[in-house]
DNA sequence: CAGTGATTTGACCAACTGGTCAAACTCACG
DNA sequence: CGTGAGTTTGACCAGTTGGTCAAATCACTG
């Protein structure tokens, strides 16, 4: 009694070439610089032909954030409370900067969305986002009582590294016009190491 | 032999409604995201009378960029190699900040613009901006080579003030949604005068 | 207060965009 | 190899958008 059929050969591949294609366009342009054309014409269909397997526009755009909401958490879910509290955050910086080495249309397309008020994003942020964010804080303060790490503001912190990673994704443009043949992702590493080093040591 | 009139009394206030209403929803929406229309009702004018002081969407734009990004780059400008190192450093970092509380519109149309790799900005970044981060990471430098503050890469120190910053502007919805009714301005400028105390102090 | 240049507007246009639909085509399977 | 479900497409539509234009209105100057 399946109340839907199991997807066909051809509705897998599809699929996901057009979640693919949907993930370049809409990190490049967001979601209304974005173009059902563009999004069908990257992913090898014919418009009508993509709308045979997503309702609309927004079907897509949505289904693609959910789908990387979770992937794009990993890095902080993994952060643990038996852990050694400095390693650990060294960890967690080390994770998110790879995640923005490799994977930065998945960074840009978050930017994007939230620069511009998070309007179909919203809600996963004040629950899924919220309720990882305020366990993990807790884990961070616990350190801090335990004198284990500074005592520092733990939303600020958490902020502190995702903004210092991401950066490097969203505003690649820039970074790499400021350093010129220099690659950004050598010199982090060491750089954010000796931030957080000198930041948490208490 | 004037090739260009002064401008009237109500050139003056029209052009000044434009780029002030033209700022609020280009930094809400994005270039594209904008449109005329809403651009023109928020200036309090019809859009052909809108288009009868700048020829078109992309002129008021650029216009507004480039009138802006002086004021964005004030900050960095300000910082004194004659002055006293970590104190300069705290001071800019300071004022990035209050440019985050006090103008985040003005940091989200940059966001934007760069997020989607800053076709209209290429230009400027690569050359104003460049000179200026030029300039400035050999004051750096030299503060280093003297042993003043701690010997780090000068590119990711700014583009770690720049993020830090910027993200509670660009990020405000995020920020705020997890932040619930506490200042998120309130805890950052003791945060961010933290990390940097630790982090260039030799 | 007449005249002239500045300002404003309604009507309009062409291009674009998200989405629909019936018809045609393709594929897997008995 | 026929058949029905699954897939693809050309033609089309309505709403939106950036931009134009001639005509009307307004504001300042002599």
């Amino acid at each position: 009694m399946t109340r839907e059929r199991a997807p066909t050969r051809i509705q897998k591949k599809n699929r996901a070439a057009i979640l693919e294609a949907a993930l370049d366009v809409f990190s490049a342009h967001g979601f209304r610089g974005a173009t059902v054309d563009q999004i069908a014409g990257a992913a090898g269909l014919s418009k009508p032909n993509l709308l045979y397997y997503f309702p609309s526009k927004e079907a897509i755009f949505t289904s693609l954030l959910s789908q990387l909401l979770d992937t794009w958490l990993d890095p902080l879910r993994e952060l643990d409370a038996d852990g050694d509290p400095l390693e650990e955050m060294l960890a967690y910086v080390r994770r998110k900067l790879q995640m923005s080495r490799d994977f930065p249309r998945e960074s840009r397309l978050f930017a994007n969305e939230i620069v511009q008020g998070a309007p179909r994003m919203i809600d996963a942020l004040s629950s899924d986002l919220k309720t990882l964010v305020d366990e993990k804080t807790a884990v961070l303060t616990q350190w801090m009582d335990e004198g284990r790490i500074t005592r520092i503001h733990p939303h600020h912190l958490l902020f502190s590294v995702w903004s210092l990673t991401q950066h490097y994704a969203d505003f690649d443009v820039q970074v790499r016009a400021l350093m010129g043949d220099e690659d950004p992702f050598a010199g982090a590493p060491d750089f954010l190491d000796t931030l957080y080093r000198r930041l948490l040591t208490p």
